[in-house]
Parts: C-alpha cells; sequence; structure tokens
DNA sequence: TAAACCTAGATTGCATCCAATCGCAAGATT
DNA sequence: AATCTTGCGATTGGATGCAATCTAGGTTTA
C-alpha cells in the first residue's frame, strides 16, 4: 500500500477539473468563448453533478468565469487587469524566488543552465513557452511553502493566454533582454544573491508589463 | 427597473457561501472543527446542492478545506503558514496602497484620522479589530483595481482568526507600536508619498508577523 | 491486555429528474 | 422602420435517491 495518491483515486470532480485546467491552458479553448455544462459532461462520460463542481473550481483558479444562468466563460482579461496581474507578479515572484535560493542545488542550477541556452537556440514560440515556465518555476521549486507557490502558479495560469499572444507577437529578436535577464539571473542564484535575483526578476516582469501595454491589440 | 442586484436575485449557492463566510469569520465556527454539509443545508432550508457549490467557493477562498468522503474543515493555518500569509501580504498590500494614494481625498483622510484615534482609546479587543480593518481598508479603498483588491481581501480573510488571537493575546500596552505606525502611515497618506508609505505599512505588518512568531502557542 | 479485525451507522459523491431563467427570433405596435 | 413584446428552445440551478466510502464501537485473537 503506497501513500502515493493515484489520479483515478481523486474525485472525479476534481480529475475533471484537472484535464478541463490543461486544455485551456493548451489553448484549446480560446478566452471569451463559453463552456457547456453538457458538453463537458458527455467528454468525460459523467453527468453533470461533478462537471459543476468542477467548474467551480476553475473559477476559484481564474481560468473561468460562471454566470448565472449563462454558463460558464473562458476569463480574458482586459489590458488593465493583466497589468494588475503582472504588478502582482513583480511582487509575489521575487519573494518566492528568495525562499528557494538557499535550497538550489548544483544539479538544479546546471539544469537552469541549460534551460537558458534551449531558449536562446529555439525559434518555435509554443517550445520557447514551455521553456521560460519550466525555468521560472524551477528557480522557485525548492521554496518551501504552500501558499506562495500556489499563488505564484495562479498567476501564471491566468496570464497564460497573454504570454502566450505576446511571444507570438514579439519578433525573435526581441527577445533578446529577456535572455540576458535570464543569464543575469542565472548569475545571481548561483553566488546565492537573493537581493540582486530579487532586483532582476522585478525588472524582467516589469519590463514584459511594460512592453505588453505597448500592444494593447493583444486585448481584443 | 435598477440596476442594484437584490441579496435574493443571487444564487442561492452564492447566498448560502456570503452567510456562511461571516460566520466563519466572525468566530462562530472555530479552526479545525468539520461542517455537515446535512446540517448546513437544514440551516438554509435547501438542499445539499446548492450547499455543495458554495462549500467549494469557500474552499477557493480559503476559508475552508474539503477532504474527499470526510467532509469540509474550517481551515487552519500552522504557524509556517500564517507568516506565510504575512510575507504575502507584506508584498502585495503596499502595492495595493500605492495604487490607492493618489485617488484619496480629505474627506476620506479625516475618517482614517477618527479611525486611528478611536483605536487608541477603545480596550474592547473585538472593537480594535473591526476598527483595524476598517483604517487599512479604507486606505486602500481607492485603489482602481479589481484582482489585487480581491487577493488582499483574501489574505486578511483566511488571517482573521490569528489577528484575533493575537490581539487577545497581546496586552493593550504592547499596540503602541501598532499605533505610532498608523500615525506615521496616515502621515504619510496626507503628503501623497506612495515610497514612504509602502514602507511603513511593510513594517507594520512585518512586526506583526514577528512578533506572532513569538507565539507559537496561539497555533495549537 | 493490547492490537487487529469486522460490522453498522453516518456522511459524502454522483446520477437523474424537474423547475427556473435566459437568449433569440418572430411578430405586433407605434 | 425601429422598438417593444412574447413565446419557444436551450441551458442552468436545485431536489431527491442511491451507491461508495469513511469513522466509530465492539468483538475476536495473539
Amino acid at each position: 500500500m503506497t501513500t502515493i495518491k493515484n489520479e483515478n483515486d481523486l474525485a472525479l470532480s476534481q480529475q475533471i477539473a484537472n484535464t478541463l485546467k490543461e486544455e485551456i491552458l493548451s489553448g484549446k479553448y480560446p478566452p471569451g468563448i463559453r463552456i457547456g455544462q453538457e458538453a463537458i459532461a458527455e467528454q468525460f462520460g459523467a453527468s453533470r453533478s461533478p462537471v459543476r463542481e468542477a467548474l467551480r473550481i476553475l473559477e476559484a483558479e481564474g481560468l473561468i468565469n460562471l454566470v448565472a444562468h449563462t454558463g460558464a466563460w473562458i476569463s480574458h482579461l482586459s489590458l488593465a487587469e493583466c497589468e494588475e496581474m503582472y504588478q502582482l507578479r513583480e511582487r509575489v515572484e521575487p519573494l518566492l524566488l528568495r525562499l528557494s535560493i538557499p535550497h538550489l542545488n548544483n544539479s538544479i542550477i546546471s539544469t537552469l543552465q541549460e534551460l537558458a541556452l534551449e531558449m536562446e537556440s529555439t525559434t518555435d514560440v509554443e517550445t520557447f513557452l514551455k521553456l521560460d515556465r519550466e525555468f521560472h518555476l524551477l528557480t522557485y521549486s525548492r521554496a518551501e511553502t504552500v501558499l506562495v507557490g500556489e499563488m505564484v502558479n495562479r498567476l501564471w495560469n491566468t496570464t497564460q493566454h497573454y504570454r502566450r499572444a505576446y511571444s507570438q507577437m514579439m519578433a525573435r529578436s526581441s527577445f533578446k533582454p529577456a535572455h540576458y535577464e535570464h543569464h543575469l539571473l542565472l548569475a545571481a542564484i548561483t553566488k546565492g544573491d537573493a537581493d540582486d535575483a530579487e532586483r532582476i526578476l522585478f525588472g524582467h516582469i516589469r519590463r514584459t508589463r511594460l512592453e505588453l501595454a505597448q500592444h494593447p491589440d493583444v486585448f481584443s
């Protein structure tokens, strides 16, 4: 008997929520469209009860909006709301990074190095997105926290669509500052300099926010 | 025809969630105890369906924990988790304050002044808690945000029990630093000095976190 | 005596059914 | 012609019933 919980052990509502979440983050459901309870229920071969609970879970994570009698809509942020999310990220992610840095070992740091180099060499937007997410979440991975980590996860999830749109819009050459910042961040992490790492990360997110604000056409 | 939504117009599940939330925050249900679906359903004269959705909503806000087949438990934070919440507050609340300060007018500032003085003169813990909450939330009230404000609200709600326990434990004299900080904060706000206000607020929350850490007996 | 096992009661999770509400389109009215 | 009204179809919200699971208490066994 193992303590590892099998996915099948989870409540059906939770399984549905997890799967739906991945589908939403993957871009299968674009922002602004509606999801019908019946359709989801059919997709999973379940009744609408667990589907409705799953939708509540996703609403809590900010991925969808539930409106009474009109259904569940994939969340879409306005430019102003997106800027809010980025400002939150600027404040919260440096904290999480600080809590993680003391526990990052050499093995992790060399993986980070590889990820940074891979990012520079890829031309595919979807690959870049995936690597970038991996890179940053790995820098956070050793923080011995529960709540801060969850919050950062939520912030990343709710801005996922816009990171994608932004990356697709930017010419590949415009990623250069991001690459430089990644290397600077890595250097600070290697030195164990949490203050410096915080500053660089803050600037990294802030720069993205300001650039995003110059492309309001993403939000239409 | 008015656009103001009557409470009765809200979905039953939302009404139940709202009422339950107030009851939890008021201390009617102490941390660690279980809430039965049947009991809640009976209290509201409803079936278990809306109750279950209400519980999902409250879980999302961090007020309860849902465990499969064992029910809903009022959240209780460990000392470590509570410190996490406070560290989040240290980072997020100064941001919200910064966004609010430019729009605070004289009428609000004089109300803040009154609240600060009232706090100093009260001896009742419950009154102090209420005034303190009013004071800080009022300093945030003009921020033109949606998401940041919601997040701060959640942070306050999930730490409510512990602010109460902390206040009850502290001798009244130990509130003096808090009063000084409130006045300093008010001065910075009056000057419109967001940088200074951020620093003071950060220190205000941080001091409370450090004092709380010296009273681990609150978490048992 | 203490630990493991087993059964009964209670509680939750899910499926199904019915009622309430909304959106849309066709028709009526000014 | 534009706007308001009205009715229908579709979809969601809530109630009820049953199966699955957990907890507690008593019984058995080493």
